[in-house]
RNA sequence: GCCGCUAUCGUCUAGGGGACUAGGACGCUGGCUUCUCAUGCCAGAAACCGGGGUUCGAAUCCCCGUAGCGGUACCA
């Protein structure tokens, strides 16, 4: 990308939520645009007039701002400019450049089943109303689309029909409608996928037909799902929101969505946004589709995590369970931060800092022994007198008790977890007493004694 | 069918004629650390789609296959 001041748009359906393609697509043109100083135009295509609705547009603008990926201009919709494209179907009629053609779509089978497979339908104009409007299409030479990521790639146009731009009611067809939208909108540079590609000629050519200057163009290879078909719902999280309510950090998906078809030469792979705008060139984005491998996100995902200020991780739970980031959240979160990969998995390693121990019974057969409840009563007692109630002070009393009883010390301290939290999974277990509180600690502890002791006599 | 795109470990990728005994990351396996689960650290298994050509030399360039994908709508 070159040029004084670069302009490039994304340009979602609005099909509901936000597809992990279109992310990844919105995403890249936003590295670019910050890349080169450019602008943005968000743009959402609603040509389909059947199926567009408010909502699906909210639910997108939902989506990106969650990733945070903001735009310079928009959302700019394509409503009401039915106008403009009147304006250029007349001009193309006008000229000659395009023709009414009352074919249906059996006459251009017929058509080709005649001049052979290889040849693009060519029509024959007529004034009859209702008919639809074609595109002259030049039988020789071909159309070059001058790619960013692949180079130029050369389509034949005699393997094109003279295509069709509007319909019998002159309302204009997609090829048509984003060409001239391109073109009014000052847009410089196209990046979008892949599938793309082959529609690219058509628009090339509606644009030198009306004499405007072609944009640049980059095609991205596709996103396929784990079984290397295209991405969608049956591969888990195939949209932005879902991938919000799986406690993903919009920060660690854009690191992750940036490295799915494009890498840096030295290889690093954790990146800050202000990295990935530094280096991310779309020229450099690879031309094979890659596949959406949610594994490689939750560790990324947890990478981010880890290294989160503690403030902004609260919020970030708080935000995710429901909650006030209050100082007792905090502390909880202190205490959980490094076992975490995502934020759901926060509030089940914290939930017994706010609610009743949960009842797992797998985890009280796994842990609990015979002599687990004279081993409760002895942490019991050297909790009762420790001063402060805190991580250093309870490890200072308790450690040793495990030397007393000639127990290794996981068989102390996995009665106290269950005790205290109803699992066999928690944070530190120093930790998690001190932020319990001494009082409810005692409380559980000689609760599950009591219960001991009608288990094992 | 026709037109086009693509092809390196399971996955994301680096590498663009000799530095390749093909590098890194995720995942996986084993080990160490350890109160659980994680983390962290160490080690290991794991790939150039096939066939021709060009060249002293090919993962890298060319051709042909094969496979996958996209387009081929009065869809977007």
């Amino acid at each position: 990308m070159n040029g004084a001041s670069p302009r490039l748009r994304f340009a979602p359906s609005p099909t509901g939520a936000l597809h992990i393609g279109g992310a990844r697509t919105a995403l890249y043109n936003w590295l670019a645009a910050r890349h080169e100083g450019g602008k943005l135009v968000l743009r959402i295509e609603d040509t389909d007039r059947e199926r567009s609705t408010e909502e699906n547009v909210a639910q997108i603008l939902d989506a990106l701002e969650w990733l945070e990926l903001d735009w310079d201009e928009g959302p700019i919709s394509q409503a009401g400019r039915a106008e403009r494209h009147a304006d250029a179907l007349a001009q193309l009629l006008e000229s000659g450049a395009a023709y009414r053609d009352s074919a249906t779509a059996k006459d251009v089978e017929a058509w080709k089943a005649e001049h052979g497979a290889g040849r693009g339908y060519r029509g024959t104009a007529t004034e009859e109303p209702g008919a639809a409007v074609r595109l002259r299409v030049p039988d020789e030479g071909e159309t070059v689309v001058e790619d960013l990521i692949r180079g130029p790639v050369a389509f034949p146009n005699a393997s094109y029909d003279d295509f069709v731009i509007a319909r019998g009611d002159d309302t204009v067809l997609y090829n048509f409608a984003v060409a001239v939208d391109d073109a009014e909108m000052g847009i410089t540079d196209v990046v979008r996928g892949d599938d793309h590609l082959s529609n690219t000629p058509k628009q090339l050519l509606v644009l030198e037909a009306l004499g405007f200057e072609a944009p640049r163009y980059a095609h991205l290879p596709l996103l396929h799902g784990p079984d290397g078909k295209k991405l969608s719902k049956r591969h888990g999280a195939a949209s932005v929101q879902e991938l919000r309510e799986s406690g993903y950090l919009p920060a660690a998906v854009r690191n992750y969505m940036a490295l799915l078809g494009w890498g840096t030469d030295d290889d690093t792979t954790l990146m800050s946004t202000e990295e990935l705008v530094r280096r991310f060139r779309i020229a450099d984005v690879g031309k094979a589709a890659a596949i959406f491998d949610e594994k490689k996100l939750r560790w990324l995902n947890g990478r981010f995590m880890r290294e989160m200020p503690l403030d902004q991780y609260t919020a970030a739970v708080a935000a995710h369970v429901g909650r006030d980031p209050d100082a007792r959240l905090r502390a909880a979160c202190e205490i959980a931060q490094e076992k975490a990969q995502t934020l759901a998995e926060v509030w089940p390693l914290i939930r017994f800092l706010f609610e009743e121990p949960v009842d797992d019974e797998k985890a009280w057969k796994k842990v609990m022994k015979e002599d687990s409840a004279e081993l409760l009563e002895a942490a019991a007692v050297a909790l009762e007198g420790v001063e402060p109630f805190e991580a250093a002070p309870i490890e200072a009393v308790l450690a040793p008790l495990a030397d007393r009883f000639e127990i290794k010390p996981g068989r102390l301290y996995q009665p106290i977890r269950v005790a205290i939290s109803g699992t066999s999974v928690s944070p530190g277990i120093f930790e998690s007493l001190a932020v319990l509180g001494r009082e409810t600690a005692l409380e559980r502890i000689s609760r599950a004694i009591s219960r001991l002791r009608g288990t094992f006599g």
